[in-house]
DNA sequence: CACTGTCTCTACCGATTAAATCGAGATTAA
DNA sequence: TTAATCTCGATTTAATCGGTAGAGACAGTG
C-alpha cells in the first residue's frame, strides 16, 4: 500500500532541485548524494521526469538538471501521479481498468474508496515544493520536532 | 500503492458477514461466491481474521464463520490495518522500521506523510461495516449512481 | 463407532513487480 | 581530443502477490 521507493526518490530529487532553483544545473551525482539515492537508479528517474516536463537537462560537461517550472507551481501530487499513476486507493478506481471488478455496478465500497482518494488528493495536490523548501528552511532554524509516539 | 487484493477480499468478507449477522454461521463457500473471492484463498484470509479477533468460526457440519463483534463497532480501518499493517503512506512512517530512512531526523516530507496518513485514517476509521451494510440496502432501493466520467 | 462436511495449518508455486545495475552511446565545454 | 555529463535500453536480482495443495483436526449425525 505504501508509496514506492522510486516515487519517493522522485519527489526527493525534485525537492533537491527546488532548493537549488536559480543556481544553474545540478549534477545527478550531487542530487544522489544529497538525497541518498542510488545514482544509477536516479538517472532513470530523472530522465523519466524530464519526459513528464518536470525537469530539464543540460548535457555535456557542466551539465545537469534543472526544475522546469517554478517550485510554486509544482505539487507533490503531480509528481506522484506521474510516477505512480492515479492516487486511487484501489485498482478498480484507476480509470484504465474500470469494469475489471466483479462487483462493478453495485460495489458497496465505491463511495468509500472515492472518499479516501479525495482525502489523499487534498493533501498531495495542495502541497507545493516551494512550501516544502520554505518549511525545511524554517525547521532548520528551530529545534526539530520529534514525531515519535 | 493501492490496497492489496487480499485486503479487499478481507473487507468484502467481513462485509458479507456483517450483512448476515444474526443468521448463524456462514460457510466459506457462500462468502466466496457472494463476494467473488477464490475460495481457497479466502480460507487463509478468514483464518487470519479469526486470529485478529474479527470473526469467529464454527467447525464441523453446519459450521462456518460469524462476525465476532457488532458491525457497528467494526471499522474498515481496523480490518485494513490488520491485514496490511499501518495505514502509513510510506515505509518509514510504519513504526517498526523507523530509523531505516537515511533522511531520518530532518526529513522535509515527514509532516506531509503524516498529514496524508491522518487523512486516510480519518476516512477508514470513521466507517463502520454497519454503515456500509445500511448504505448498500439504501442504494438497492434507488437507482445506482454512475461514477463513470 | 464411522462417516461426512467443515474449518485449520503449513507449505509451496508461478508470475509479476520493484529496485537496482550495467554498458555503450551521444553531447558539450574546455 | 579529452573528460565530464546525460541518454537509453537491457539485464539482473530479490521480494511480493495472488493463489493452490494436501494432510489433519474437529463436530455433528446415524
Amino acid at each position: 500500500m505504501p508509496i514506492s521507493q522510486k516515487a519517493q526518490y522522485a519527489v526527493r530529487a525534485v525537492f533537491e532541485l527546488a532548493k537549488r532553483q536559480g543556481a544553474g544545473a545540478t549534477k545527478i551525482g550531487e542530487i544522489a548524494e544529497a538525497q541518498a539515492i542510488p545514482q544509477r537508479f536516479l538517472e532513470n528517474i530523472l530522465n523519466s521526469l524530464k519526459g513528464g516536463g518536470f525537469v530539464e537537462s543540460v548535457r555535456g560537461k557542466d551539465g545537469g538538471y534543472l526544475l522546469a517550472r517554478p517550485a510554486k507551481e509544482l505539487t507533490v501530487g503531480a509528481v506522484l501521479r506521474f510516477v505512480e499513476g492515479p492516487l486511487a486507493p484501489v485498482e478498480c478506481m484507476a480509470g484504465n481498468k474500470k469494469g475489471s471488478c466483479p462487483m462493478y455496478g453495485g460495489c458497496p465500497f465505491l463511495s468509500l474508496w472515492a472518499r479516501a482518494e479525495k482525502a489523499l488528493e487534498g493533501v498531495y495536490d495542495s502541497t507545493t515544493f516551494y512550501e516544502l523548501v520554505a518549511q525545511e528552511a524554517e525547521e532548520r532554524r528551530k529545534p526539530a520536532v520529534d514525531f515519535t509516539i
